[in-house]
RNA sequence: GGCCCCGUAGCUCAACUGAAUAGAGCAUUUGACUACGGAUCAAAAGGUUUCAGGUUUGAAUCCUGACGGGGUCACCA
């Protein structure tokens, strides 16, 4: 509820009153007014132009006339220029939102039960550790979930574990060729790292032997598939979907390590789940949906056995769901898992964070369960985030251009440390609390940078110069809550009213406005599916407060009615900023 | 090639979904209190919103076309 809608019906009212027009919320056009015209709020009356046929002119003193008259307590003022109804708010009424909001009175959001939501995101693949693009999937998919959490929702998350298949077997082949027995134990490497080093260690003899087999004269896709090595490696597959027992025991004591990797990192990043869900034991699902599909005549079989679905009606492609062998093939898997969560968690809206590579592939699984008039199908959303690019381009493993996200959080936590230790302001901290602060400011300039991006958009990572500490950034946001906190350990703000007649300073007006747009900016994250709208927000409303506290004093006010009117302000303010941060995973401290 | 997405300041991103003079940060230049934290603030400079048409009172936003970039078109996942 923010004041724009607060104001809507009085418009309604009078737009009725004056010239019957029925209109509903969404025929009006509310701005907040640019700051170099007077007012608070502009309705743009071109759209009324033409159908009552007066000048905006004229629509716009009628309006404004109308509303002073129907509701002075909430109107103070109006002007007209151009097409643009400029309005301003009482000042008691804005001094009646902050007192009860600063007092905790009314909550910053409201709540209340919404449904069930299940967000499903990070699923990453067990042979290699977690890089920058993993680390976008998850704040991004974390940060939905606490949104839609904190608004009322009741949020499962899930993971899906791509544990099994070709590509794990690459690292296993190559740490019983190359390891002689090594383990994460034996060298002090962090488990998900040691076994991504074999799945790079296996792409760079695979490419030996394919080049010494290309100079024998082989094709490039016949070496790929002869090289010795490969031949290993998916005779390795085979004998896992056999069962094999040493190789099982193998997977299992190699994605152990992995696992024990993730969760390392998964603990320091913030990151948590509901359930796991491991593909290796969801990979046979979906087969009864092939029957069902076949009894509803949705999809059809072809000669060789194979079944398809023909969507070229929605204007997309056939496409197979199950192979002429009868194993079941990607998208079949995506259906039964689909099925299998709404059994564990009804939901009402599933979200899947995964990168828009997949958009495609998203589109038919959505379109697929909506044929079979699956009763959650509708509530399916893909949150579809770009690729994190270098400035030289899409990181590539082979390259070796693949930002760790392990490494990436310890080299920001020591450029963090070193800031700290230079400006000397918590040289009382002991070592723990140093510690917790610079996770605290890391993963915030970390969470920050990646969070601001609308999720939709590529983005691009500069290594050098893309955390910064100053400016729109985590850390910068962290600094302004530690400076309020700093004034507010001083002195707390008294309980009790201020006097409906105090005048509000520009200065202090326009945190104040900003201040109470936090309900509905968190809503429009929630329509949006879209933390960074938040992310933004956060920032302005540090900026505001910046640039007010650069100008007034608090506790050196002129008055004491103004002391009070500014320490509220402090307060929540303090409160503001430390819950938009936290719906993006971000602590914010007293002190830094 | 078919389909989908994108193109905004030197760089990284905004623009409330069609409204007032397109805004921030970084980088550059200049300035700031013996008042509460200078990871801050104030200011300057930086734009033909890729281009060409069209719709509209009004277009970065919608439509058409061109150019440039990315994704995807597997019985891989």
């Amino acid at each position: 509820m923010g004041i724009a809608d607060t104001i809507k019906p009085d418009i309604i009212q009078a737009l009725e009153q004056l010239y019957g027009l029925p209109l509903s919320n969404d025929d009006l056009t509310i701005n907040t007014t640019k700051p170099e015209f007077e007012g608070d709020y502009t309705l743009v009356l071109f759209g009324f132009v033409k159908t009552l046929k007066k000048s905006p002119e004229q629509l716009g003193n009628e309006i404004g006339t109308k509303l002073l008259e129907n509701n002075p307590q909430l109107f103070s003022r109006y002007n007209v220029i151009k097409g643009f109804l400029n309005l301003a708010i009482t000042d008691s009424y804005w001094l009646q939102f902050l007192t009860d909001a600063a007092s905790g009175k009314s909550s910053l959001l409201p709540a209340g039960h919404k449904g069930n939501v299940i967000v499903e995101y990070s699923s990453p693949n067990t042979n290699k550790p977690l890089h920058l693009g993993h680390l976008r999937n998850n704040f991004l998919g974390w940060s939905v979930a606490e949104i839609m959490k904190t608004v009322g929702y009741s949020v499962f998350k899930a993971a899906i574990l791509n544990d099994r298949g070709i590509h794990i077997c690459k690292s296993m082949v190559a740490w019983k060729k190359f390891a002689n027995g090594a383990t994460p134990e034996s060298t002090g490497i962090k488990g998900d790292h040691f076994v991504g080093d074999y799945y790079v260690q296996f792409g760079v003899e695979h490419k030996k032997e394919m080049e010494k087999l290309m100079a024998g004269g082989m094709s490039k896709e016949a070496a790929e598939k002869n090289a010795p090595i490969m031949q290993e490696t998916i005779k390795m597959l085979q004998d896992w979907e056999n069962g094999d027992p040493e190789v099982r025991a193998l997977w299992e004591k190699m994605n152990g390590w992995v696992y024990d990797g993730f969760n390392e990192t998964y603990k320091k990043i913030g990151s948590d789940f509901d359930k796991n869900y491991f593909e290796s034991q969801t990979y046979l699902l979906g087969k009864e949906f092939v029957e069902e599909g076949l009894a509803k005549s949705v999809f059809y079989k072809k000669p060789d056995g194979s079944v398809w679905i023909d969507l070229t009606a929605d204007g997309l492609d056939e496409k197979i769901v199950l192979r002429s062998d009868g194993t079941s093939v990607y998208i079949t898997q995506d259906l039964g898992l689909a099925d299998k969560k709404y059994e564990d968690f009804p939901y009402d809206r599933s979200i899947y964070v995964i990168a828009d590579e997949q958009n495609y592939h998203m589109k038919v699984l959505k379109l697929i369960l909506q044929k079979l008039q699956k009763p959650y199908a509708d509530g399916i959303y893909h949150l579809s985030y770009g690729m994190v690019e270098l400035p030289t381009g899409r990181m590539k493993t082979r390259e070796g251009t693949v930002v760790d996200a392990d490494d990436l959080i310890e080299e920001l936590k020591s450029t963090i440390k070193t800031k700290t230790e230079e400006l000397g302001k918590v040289d009382d901290f002991n070592p723990g609390e140093l510690n917790d602060l610079y996770d605290m400011l890391a993963l915030g300039a970390l969470k920050f940078f990646l969070l601001r991006v609308d999720p939709k958009k590529r983005m691009v990572f500069n290594p050098e110069e893309s955390i910064d500490l100053h400016g729109f950034t985590g850390p910068s946001v962290q600094y302004t809550h530690a400076r309020i906190k700093s004034i507010l350990r001083k002195q707390q703000p008294a309980a009790g009213a201020l006097p409906s007649s105090h005048t509000l300073l520009p200065k202090e007006k326009e945190l104040l406005l900003l201040l109470e747009q936090y309900a509905v900016v968190v809503e429009q994250a929630v329509q949006e599916y879209n933390p960074s709208v938040i992310a933004i927000y956060a920032y302005n409303v540090a900026k505001s407060y910046n640039t007010f506290y650069a100008d007034l004093s608090v506790l050196n006010a002129e008055s004491e009615e103004k002391k009070q009117l500014r320490l509220q302000l402090c307060s929540l303010a303090a409160r503001t900023i430390a819950s938009a941060m936290g719906l993006l995973g971000i602590r914010v401290p007293d002190r830094m």
